[in-house]
DNA sequence: CAACAAATAATGTTGTTACGTATATTTGTC
DNA sequence: GACAAATATACGTAACAACATTATTTGTTG
C-alpha cells in the first residue's frame, strides 16, 4: 500500500514523502520485533545494549562507547545499564585503569536470553520475506546513501 | 557510511540488516525533525497528531480515528491529546450521539503553529538534497513494498 | 607541583511514551 | 428490560528521553 494512503496524508514532495515513509516503515517493522522482545521481557533498547555488548567478545566497553554504537543516540545509557545489572544480565564494574569508567560485560545469563532471542530466519522471511535479495540490496545501499550527510 | 560501519555490527544476512538499517536511518533521519519541532515546543508525535487533524478540515475526530492514523500505533492518545488541550491547540468535546467518543478539532491556534512550521523545502534540501529524484522514488517505491504484508 | 580544564559517569527532574488494565457507554440478544 | 459483549477512552505504572547539575578522576599548563 502507498504511504499516502496508509496513513491517509498528502505530500508536498516525494523528499518530504520518504521522510513519513522512513519513519512509518520502520515503525512497523520494528512493532514485530518488540513483540518478540516482550516475550523475553526485555525492551528494544535492552537488547540493542545486550547486541554491543556481546559484539564486544567479553572485551570491557564504558558507558561511553554503548552510547556511540547505540541506534538512538541521545539515550540515558547509565540508567539502562541500572536496568540491566538488577536482572543480572550485564556485569558493570569499575575500570582500574581509569576510575572514571565502568567495565560493563554482558553476563551467561545475558548471552542466553540473546541465543533464545536470536531472530530467526523464520521470523525474518515472515517480515520481510517477500522482497527478493535484489531489492532487499538495493534498499540497503539507498538507506546508507540516505544517511550519508551529503 | 556502511551500517555495518556506522554502528560497528555485524548481520547474520542481509534481510537482517535491512531491519536494522531501516531503525537506524529513520532515526537518524527523525533527529532532524525532532529539533525543529522543539523549537516550537512540540514533539514529533503532537506534530504528527495536530496534522492528522488540520487533514479532516474540521471534521471532528475520535480518539480511535486519530490512533488508526498515527505513526506510532501503539500511542496512549488520549494524553497525547491532554497535553495538546493544556497547549490550546486542540479542542476536545464530547461527542453528543455516542457519549463514549471525543471529538477532537484542531483550533485556531495550532492551525497557527503548523503553518510556522510547515517544513520548508531547504530543510528537507539539507537532509536529504544529495539523494535524486529517482533514487528518492525509488526508495518511496521499495518502502512500500517492504510495509505490504506479502 | 598546584591550579585549573577536560573527560566520564551518576543523579535529579520533568515530560513523554509503552503496556496493561479498568471504567464508562453503547449495542445486541434473549 | 436485564444482561453479556463490544467499543471508546482513561488511568496506573514502568521505561525512556531530554536536559541540567554534580562528583570523581585525569590531563595540562604555568
Amino acid at each position: 500500500m502507498r504511504i499516502e494512503d496508509e496513513i491517509k496524508s498528502k505530500f508536498k514532495s516525494d523528499y518530504h514523502k520518504l521522510v513519513v515513509n522512513l519513519h512509518v516503515t520502520s515503525s512497523r517493522i520494528g512493532e514485530s520485533f518488540q513483540e518478540e522482545m516482550k516475550k523475553h521481557d526485555l525492551t528494544g533498547t535492552q537488547y540493542n545494549v545486550l547486541r554491543i555488548l556481546r559484539g564486544q567478545n567479553q572485551k570491557p566497553a564504558s558507558i561511553g562507547l554503548i552510547k556511540e554504537r547505540m541506534i538512538e543516540r541521545n539515550s540515558d545509557v547509565s540508567r539502562i545499564i541500572d536496568r540491566l545489572v538488577k536482572k543480572e544480565l550485564i556485569i558493570r564494574k569499575e575500570n582500574s585503569a581509569d576510575r572514571r569508567q565502568k567495565d560493563v560485560i554482558i553476563s551467561e545469563k545475558g548471552l542466553e536470553i540473546l541465543a533464545k532471542i536470536d531472530i530467526k530466519d523464520d521470523n525474518i522471511k515472515d517480515i520481510l520475506g517477500h522482497l527478493s535479495i535484489e531489492e532487499v540490496t538495493q534498499l540497503n545501499e539507498l538507506l546508507d546513501k540516505a544517511r550519508s550527510k551529503k
